[in-house]
DNA sequence: CGTCGTTAGCGCCCCCTGCTGGC
DNA sequence: GCCAGCAGGGGGCGCTAACGACG
């Protein structure tokens, strides 16, 4: 355990301390120093760098209280934003590096500076970042404007103003909750111009066209292969590595993709929800039925594209279709 | 100006689907 | 025929950034 480490654990705060790292609880020298009630993490995780061009000390302090030297800064990354990354003297995990906001000039972290502004939850420009700039005193994500911080500190409050009349689930964001609604009403106003296929969102309608337009932003990492969503580039990229994150809760047996799994489990279930009506046979998979419907098909080849009634010849299928508003014949 | 409601846009997870091919 | 592998693509939600009307 380091001295950042210990001084967590003796009970201080980790307040202005965050780390790098994946999303869920973050650890230094088996610490945590995730702050406390701090629920969405995302931008904290970001380790982001301010350039200082010289070695400088870091002190890191939580309000008034004891204050920890933890080391001096030696070498800095160019491409860097308003955090400082400091190496924590004597200190040898490197799987979690230590940061915190640090002002260019002084050397300073931001909160010696300014306390009042940290009531404020406002940043100075002697801070690196524009003046005015606003954060969050849970995750210190960092905002331009005051209402798209209050916004944002709802999330850890846990509260959501917005509710549906109609399911009574509720929202952190009045926009998110029209989104809801038309999930209830069925209004789809985005219309895609190419095959006017209509969507309740505006994302997926995006999502849509690249059907049309054959893009496949989303590369893998192993082979040539591109596709059209991030999710289907890591379903794929399964196949490379061998990752099999689910796994089936009666034998155990490992599946890349959730869907397959839930397939395989009817196996030990014995559903079968696919029945065929014309002879009251059932199938585990779709598939399965779809291929098994060829055999009436061989029998009945006069098949209704509307309803899949097979007739054995032609004219009992025009007969049935005079009831049946379609026409077409296989 | 600052405030506040609204809009645009991105990323993510979830789910269902259809084809395929080995046994 | 049964079952697993794999890709396509829509549904829905969470969140940030920015816009614009209005005091
Ligand atoms: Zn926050
Ligand atoms: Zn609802
Ligand atoms: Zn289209
Ligand atoms: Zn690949
Ligand atoms: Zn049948």
């Amino acid at each position: 355990m380091c001295q950042l480490a210990s001084w967590i654990d003796r009970g201080h705060s980790p307040a202005f301390v965050v780390v790098g790292g994946s999303a869920g609880p973050l650890y230094h020298c088996s610490v945590q120093v995730q702050p406390e009630g701090s629920v969405y993490m995302s931008g904290l995780h970001e380790i982001k760098l301010y350039p200082p061009h010289r070695p400088m000390d870091v002190k890191l302090q939580y309000l008034k209280e004891e204050s920890l030297d933890v080391g001096t800064i030696e070498s800095v990354s160019k491409n860097s934003e308003k955090f400082l990354q400091v190496d924590i003297d004597g200190c040898s995990d490197t799987s979690s590096r230590v940061s915190c906001l640090i002002d260019e000039n002084s050397g300073h972290s931001f909160h010696e500076d300014r306390l009042d502004n940290l009531v404020n939850s406002q940043i100075g420009s002697k801070n690196g970042l524009p003046k005015g700039t606003w954060f969050c005193k849970v995750c210190f994500k960092t905002f331009s404007q005051q209402a798209n911080l209050a916004t944002h500190e709802r999330i850890h409050r846990g509260e959501r103003p917005f509710c549906c009349t109609i399911c009574l689930k509720t929202f952190t964001q009045q926009c998110n909750l029209w989104k809801h609604v038309r999930t209830h009403t069925g209004e789809r106003p985005f219309v895609c111009k190419v095959c006017h296929r209509a969507f309740s969102q505006q994302a997926n309608l995006a999502k849509h066209m690249s059907i049309h337009t054959g893009e496949r932003p989303y590369q893998c990492h192993f082979c040539p292969k591109a596709f059209t969503q991030r999710v289907n580039q890591v379903k794929h990229e399964r196949t490379h590595t061998g990752e099999r994150p689910y796994s089936c809760r009666f034998c155990g047996k490992r599946f890349t993709q959730q869907s397959n799994m839930e397939k395989h489990e009817r196996v030990h279930t014995g559903d079968k929800p696919y029945d065929c009506k014309t002879c009251s046979r059932s199938f585990t998979q779709q598939s399965n039925l779809t291929k098994h419907m060829a055999v009436h098909y061989k029998n009945k080849p006069f098949r209704c594209q509307n309803c899949a009634k097979s007739y054995t010849q032609k004219s009992n299928l025009l007969k049935h279709a005079k009831k049946c508003p379609c026409v077409e014949v296989t």
